[in-house]
DNA sequence: AATGGGTGCAACCGCGAACTC
DNA sequence: CGAGTTCGCGGTTGCACCCAT
């Protein structure tokens, strides 16, 4: 049997909401409840779906949205719950008062992750790229990563290069000491015609790290013991000493207008400082994946609790609906 | 001025969980 | 307890707007 239809597709009208249609919605709302959503269109004098009229009020109409900028403060929040939830929008919505997980699922997708990529954290695991390829390259024999690399390059390259060079990501990276050190910084100013010597700069990276597997840390190359700052940095022979005044401060974004304090402990390269509401929310979650048989897939092809990945290190006083 | 690409956001879709009878 | 119904979530799409060419 197929599932049944929210409702009937005829007569029901679509797309942009109107004022009128808001003001109706709003005023049933205000009277009785959001009881019912199947009725409510049809007692409201609405032609819309029950689930669009949910939808329009949760995402929209509700009195105590926020509907402004998300603010430097709320960003963090939501990188550091994503890199420890994944695409739980709901759940990291949760921690953000006004905010519907419509709103923060589209500011990830439009400017976080983008803002991430610019600054070389794969969005989806909040590891630097570098450490992924330095991953790649120490579980896999030369020759397949040789092959691997090159697959990987012609993949990437599009995406490396647009990154490189349209949004000319201005990256201020303070070499900590002198020495070869091709540094990101290097490669993200690099100048238009530059392009194929970046390419052959990142494949140079890459196969040092083929070369020198000794030089990497032994397991979790992102990981230093205890360290507060710069963790990602460490040392990663991909990149020699590329990331390791990489961060997430403002110091590191460059030209980003706004300045953001972000820091580099957004990353999952950093230390995890695990408080009480962490360790609420990690219950929640640990019970959520033993509940639901094969555990339910976080969207980012890893476990929330890998120790690999985590990262939060949230003041408790800031999670405004601790997760019990 | 026209147009094409990029961006941001609202809305829709389909699935699974939760609820009701 | 099971079938039907409703709700909530995450992924995706559509479209208006902006900007560069």
């Amino acid at each position: 049997m197929g599932r049944v239809p929210c409702c009937e597709k005829d007569n029901v009208k679509r797309g942009q909401w109107t004022p009128e249609e808001d003001n109706k919605l709003s005023s049933y709302i205000a009277q009785h409840g959001t009881r019912n959503w199947r009725l409510i269109p049809k007692n409201a004098g609405l032609q819309r779906c029950g689930k669009s009229c949910r939808l329009r009020w949760t995402n929209y109409l509700r009195p105590d949205l926020k509907h402004g900028q998300f603010s430097d403060a709320e960003e963090q929040t939501i990188v550091k719950l994503h890199s420890v939830v994944g695409n739980r929008w709901s759940l990291i919505a949760a921690q953000l008062p006004g905010r519907t997980d419509n709103d923060v699922k589209n500011h990830w997708n439009t400017k976080l992750k983008k803002k991430l990529s610019g600054m070389g954290i794969d969005p989806v695991t909040h590891k630097p790229f570098s450490h992924l390829m330095a991953e790649i390259a120490t579980t896999l024999a030369p020759p397949q990563v040789a092959h691997l690399a090159e697959a990987a390059l012609g993949c990437f390259k599009d995406e490396m290069l647009h990154l490189l060079t349209k949004k000319r990501i201005d990256f201020h990276i303070q070499q900590s000491g002198a020495g070869p050190v091709n540094t990101v910084a290097t490669y993200i100013t690099t100048k238009h015609n530059e392009k194929d010597d970046t390419i052959e700069k990142i494949k140079l990276g890459l196969s040092r790290a083929i070369q020198e597997p000794d030089m990497l840390p032994s397991n979790k190359p992102w990981e230093t013991n205890g360290a507060t700052s710069a963790n990602f940095g460490g040392t990663c022979s991909a990149f020699p000493e590329s990331v390791s005044g990489f961060q997430y401060g403002s110091s590191s974004f460059g030209n980003e207008e706004d300045g953001s304090p972000w820091s580099q402990s957004m990353c999952t390269g950093s230390t995890c400082t695990a408080g009480d509401q962490q360790g609420r929310l990690h219950e929640k979650l640990e019970h959520e994946n033993r509940g639901s048989e094969g555990g339910k897939d976080n969207g980012n092809g890893s476990s929330i609790f890998n120790p690999d990945c985590v990262l939060w290190d949230i003041p408790s006083d800031d999670l405004m609906n601790p997760i019990v």
